[in-house]
This record gives C-alpha cells, structure tokens and sequence, in this order.
DNA sequence: CTAAATTGATTCGGTAGCGAAACGGCTCAC
DNA sequence: GTGAGCCGTTTCGCTACCGAATCAATTTAG
C-alpha cells in the first residue's frame, strides 16, 4: 500500500465526504472526544487505564468516565477490572467495536480513493 | 500533488492523530452536524440555503438553523438574506472560517505525512 | 494497624443539542 | 388584493455532555 500524501484542499474534501457521510448515516452520534477515545483503545497499545487515557487525550477523568459509559452502552468499548490491581479498570475493544471502526476505515478509504 | 491510497488501519491512524490532537488543543468543540455542514459551506458550490443544506445532510431545517446560529456566533460563517426574494438566507464564508479551515485541513495533511 | 495516597465513580448546577410542532414574514397565482 | 404555499425561525419538553468538587474502594508507607 502507498504513500499518503494531501494537499490542504483534498485533506478538508477527505474529511467532508466521510462527515457529510457519517451525519447522513444517522450512526451512534459519537463526540469528539468519544471518538478519539475509542480510536486511542483500539489503535494505541495496552493497557489503557481511565488515568492514562485522561492524560492522553488532556481531558479530566469524569470525562472518560462518561464517555467510557456511554462507549459500553453502545457495545464498542468493555470495562474490565484489574485483579492484581483492583484500583484499577482497564479498557478492551470488543467485536462490535471492532467491526465499527472497521466500517468507519473503510469509509474514510474509499472517500480517499474518490479524489 | 499524489495519489490518495489508504488502507483501513492507515485511515484509521489518520483520523486517530488528527482527532486527539483537535481534543487536546480544546477547539471550539464542534459536533459532527456542525463540520459537516461548515465543510460543505466551505467546499460545495454556492449558492447555499437552509432548505438547501439541509437536504444535502439529510437533516431537519431547525437542525441547520441551529448549527447556523453556533457557527456564526464562533465568526465561522455568516447569514446573508436574499435581497430578490427575502425569504432566502445564504450562509456565507467568512476569513475566519477560512482559517480554521485551513489549519484543521494543514492538520490533517501533517497527519497524512507522518504515516 | 493505621494514615496517606491513588484510582475510578458520582453528584451538582449549568449549557447545548435534539425532533416535532407551530409561527411570522414573504412571494406569487388568481 | 387575497389566499395558498414556501422559507427560516422559534418554542417545547427532553436528553446528553461539561468542569469542579467530593466520594468509596483499594493499596501502600510508616
């Protein structure tokens, strides 16, 4: 697979065709910032603790929290206890996760292969 | 300029980087409607309406009035009324929303080019 | 064994978004 | 001129998110 290069124009055109898309779609409606939790979880190394992913994203832990709960409700994100540990949660894709983000990437890929 | 290829992880990093880099820079925080339509504003032929708007994001005209009112009140678009037929609103670009067009679209590319 | 520190969750008051329905200004056919 | 129809806006009740402060559970230091 091939270089990745955008001009300022086809970057913008990118990302219009796959909001544009997605808002169309009428989805799970994700914020920002939920989503780049979720794309964090699923793209960046394990383990991810509600502390890590707050320094992350430079977001408070109350916010992960919620964004954590309303991911989980929707299936794409699980919350599991640490046993040697029990302070800790750690979070984990799941399938259904999985296989959203898959859809988004290939989404976001054939509005790329458009321009 | 090149060829745009991207491959499913690729998009996903893409979108990854530029989201967690737009959440900790704490924008303006805006929805995926309220993108999706400045995009369009921005990227679309004009002329651009209400009604016009809202048929191209399958959304209802209160939807877009309100997306309208936020966006105008950030300085990131601006109303114009229809002088031949008054009850027309044009929704306009403006400098600033050029800018931030332009530095989220700069993200975007600078985003494209590390991978 | 107890006190301090750490982790994630919860509460609080406030802001912003949503769909559905109703509204007022404007145009145009008659 | 008047009535029908189109356009964008407003209202209503509701849901979801925010930051700040606080909390309960757990671990660790002394």
């Amino acid at each position: 697979m091939m270089a990745v290069e955008l001009d300022i124009r086809k970057a913008l055109e990118l990302w219009r065709t796959t909001f544009v898309e997605g808002v169309r779609m009428a989805g799970p409606d994700l914020t920002a910032r939920q989503l780049a939790l979720l794309l964090t979880v699923y793209l960046a190394p394990p383990p991810h603790t509600v502390r890590g992913l707050a320094a992350t994203l430079h977001v408070s832990k109350p916010a992960i929290t919620r964004a954590l709960d309303r991911l989980s409700q929707l299936g794409l994100l699980r919350r599991q206890r640490d046993e040697t540990d029990r302070r800790n949660v750690f979070v984990e894709r799941t399938a259904k996760g999985t296989a959203y983000l898959n859809d988004l990437g290939g989404r976001i890929a054939a509005a790329a292969r458009v321009l």
